[in-house]
DNA sequence: AAATGTGAAGTTGTTCACAGCT
DNA sequence: AGCTGTGAACAACTTCACATTT
């Protein structure tokens, strides 16, 4: 029962995309115009069939005996993965980490802006003031469906974590970046990207007792 | 216990054991002994197989016909990450990200104590004041030496973070979350994990058009 | 009866080997 | 000659089916 409407991309295949995209953008920062898929997967540490694999699932854009254009695969790379516009996110749940992150300028910069953050205590006092609107949760429909938000980035307790998703996936959310530490229950058509610094920590105990 | 390398292991089996871990804990704090894995696996959000083969890795720990002891079962898997012991972590970089985490309070919740933040400008005005104290970069190895650290948060700017990392690894740090956007080159007896916010984004951003 | 543990089957993802362009 | 594109082989991971234990 497949639904999907691209169910025969791999998803590590997406993400490697992303890490593609980054060193194109390197490489054209550097002037560099052409780059062969070995290079170009030596530095996106995979191997260059996996790179050249991947890109066959979109199409042919290189050169054989030559390589790819630098500017033209990013543009496309970017094309699918559907940044070339900017995409408006929500964040939902200020709070420690919710907080960290809104004073975080790294999103802005790769080209995602958090256009509003929202909070169960939206007066609540914070240590730090946020460029972003803050409102409470009842805001957040009127908001959503006015701006036409489709991801959230998910930064509430473990406790509310559940409850507040039924609500997001209700009003027309369909990407989810979770940094709480449960295990989300959603449709199959919602996609839940899961950020969880603990188990990274977690794991890399695990290889580090040798 | 058992503590030889397995290689045959499935690294995703061993994020899983993270996430279970997590369920037994709520488990536990709810007052519950005994689980199926039928049970376990929805709260995790796998199939009951697959929680029970990933058990198998490590031996046989169910009572057929009636479950698994969620005390032990957690005690078990948190033996086998590493993690029953306080694992000391440093992190180096102190900019806009690296500030954001100090502050955040999570890791120290879950069992990991950032002992030791790094920059390469130690005094430079920062808007926060953190309880961990902060050394400049050529105090790192000397400090890495006396509390024989292992495992690093990386939250560098990009230009810096190969470099950073060479150093690193030659004081023997062998475990690295890396949150800079570059791929890092490592020798294959250094694990790293790589969280980047903006591809993880860019992620659902494709999976969110439609 | 209920639930685990596991070899075998199935599925998905990766790499090889080389044909095919430029 | 050099490098891409891709079917086929391979490897890794997941699920099934069911024997086994309590």
């Amino acid at each position: 029962m497949k639904k999907t409407s691209r169910p025969e991309i791999p998803r590590k295949a997406i993400y490697r995309l992303s890490i593609y995209l980054r060193c194109l953008q390197r490489l054209k920062a550097n002037g560099i115009r052409t780059v062969a898929s070995e290079a170009l997967a030596a530095a996106a540490g995979v191997k260059s069939t996996q790179l050249r694999k991947d890109l066959t699932y979109f199409g042919q854009f290189g050169t054989r005996g030559l390589g790819y254009d630098v500017e033209q695969l990013g543009a496309l790379i970017s094309d699918v993965l559907g940044t070339t516009r900017l995409q408006p996110v929500i964040l939902v749940g200020v709070g420690n980490l919710g907080s960290a992150l809104l004073s975080y300028r790294g999103f802005q910069q790769e080209g995602f802006e958090i256009i509003a953050a929202f909070d169960q205590f939206p007066e609540k006092k914070r240590s730090r003031k946020f460029a972003t609107p803050m409102l409470g949760m009842d805001k957040v429909e009127e908001f959503v469906r006015k701006h036409a938000v489709k991801m959230a980035v998910l930064t509430v307790p473990p406790e509310a974590a559940q409850e507040v998703v039924n609500t997001l996936i209700e009003i027309g959310i369909t990407g989810i970046l979770n940094f709480s530490t449960i295990t989300l229950q959603v449709p199959e058509d919602v996609m839940v990207n899961n950020v969880n610094l603990a188990i990274e920590l977690e794991n890399l105990s695990y290889f580090v007792q040798q």
